[in-house]
DNA sequence: GCCGTATGTATACCGAGTATGCACCGCCGC
DNA sequence: GCGGCGGTGCATACTCGGTATACATACGGC
């Protein structure tokens, strides 16, 4: 969903192939999100399939031109017009786990939280060293960190709830 | 990679068959993540082949049951011992959104955080409300429904603060 | 008897994501 | 000069998560 949305966002500003627009997209999350250029392609393939890109044919360096078609950027236009909702995201994996850990017996619900908080914790911490070390943000990359570093802490939060609430239960 | 270990742990519990370990799945989640019955039949084709679950042939009824074996009982307690990393994780397809408006031309940004944060807003509400109704709570169904509100303030908290720093910076 | 629903298994299909193959080109060292 | 090496660029094969659907059986109500 997101990669094929991000296609048509560089698209709509200007015409481009594909090793290009892998660059762009990487640099326009600040490079936190590594993407494969296999999926680069298939995902022009899907879009031009679907209508929402056109082939231009070749640039003076042979390579393969798309641009976005009027249904495109009325895709695009909706896309960002309309709300990310719960129901698109993908399960919460951790969650999930603990869900599962309560469930299920002959699991150490205590230990399971206690590695995952002190996972959590460093990650926090790692991040906020990004953020703190970064001489000239990149506006984009700044607000990428800063959106883990609030699920980060939410994470943590939870966490110290769910122990409570466990410990509460056992004795 | 979560269904598949969801499998795994009922069936450490005991030897099972596929429309039962849906049902089971479902339950230990609160039936919040309605699980699709092919994808429990391709997940244990796929534990099979890799040995981590076994057929043992039919029961009274003529289901056809699986157990775990012992690398699967293994695979199992890894997967508990293990913490849930950032880059197990998908990419969070709001950040993404926001990198590419700030990045791209022509998206209003304010919008966007205006009409996300309205949108996270009822969602919040809409959990509270659930909370506050359930009667018997089921612990994993409520660990669930507690770690979206999390992550609902979370969205929320961080909206607030890409407002701040997008208005700041246009003007 | 027959229709609707729940139970139960299995397969086809699609999209996201990864690995890999293949070709071209420019640079650097020998 | 030339052979290796890395960057650029395109394309395909493959896996996995997830959905829809086909198909069969059993059971209960009209």
């Amino acid at each position: 969903m997101s990669v094929k949305h991000g296609i048509l966002a560089l698209l709509r500003d200007r015409p481009g192939y594909g090793y290009q627009l892998r660059a762009e997209f990487e640099e326009s999350t600040g490079s936190t999100w590594p993407v494969n250029i296999g999926q680069v392609y298939t995902t022009l393939g899907r879009l031009e399939r679907d209508g929402l890109v056109a082939k231009t044919g070749e640039d003076a360096e042979g390579h393969v031109i798309y641009e976005i078609t009027e249904s495109g950027a009325r895709e695009l236009a909706d896309w960002f017009a309309r709300p990310i909702t719960q129901a698109q995201r993908p399960r919460d994996e951790l969650a999930m786990k603990l869900a599962l850990a309560v469930t299920v017996p002959g699991v150490d619900v205590a230990v399971l939280v206690q590695t995952q908080r002190e996972h959590a914790q460093s990650t926090l911490q790692e991040l906020t060293r990004l953020k703190v070390r970064a001489a000239a943000p990149h506006l984009a990359w700044s607000l990428v960190l800063e959106a883990q570093i609030f699920q980060a802490e939410a994470e943590i939060r939870w966490l110290d709830h769910v122990e409570e609430r466990v410990c509460r239960t056992n004795g």
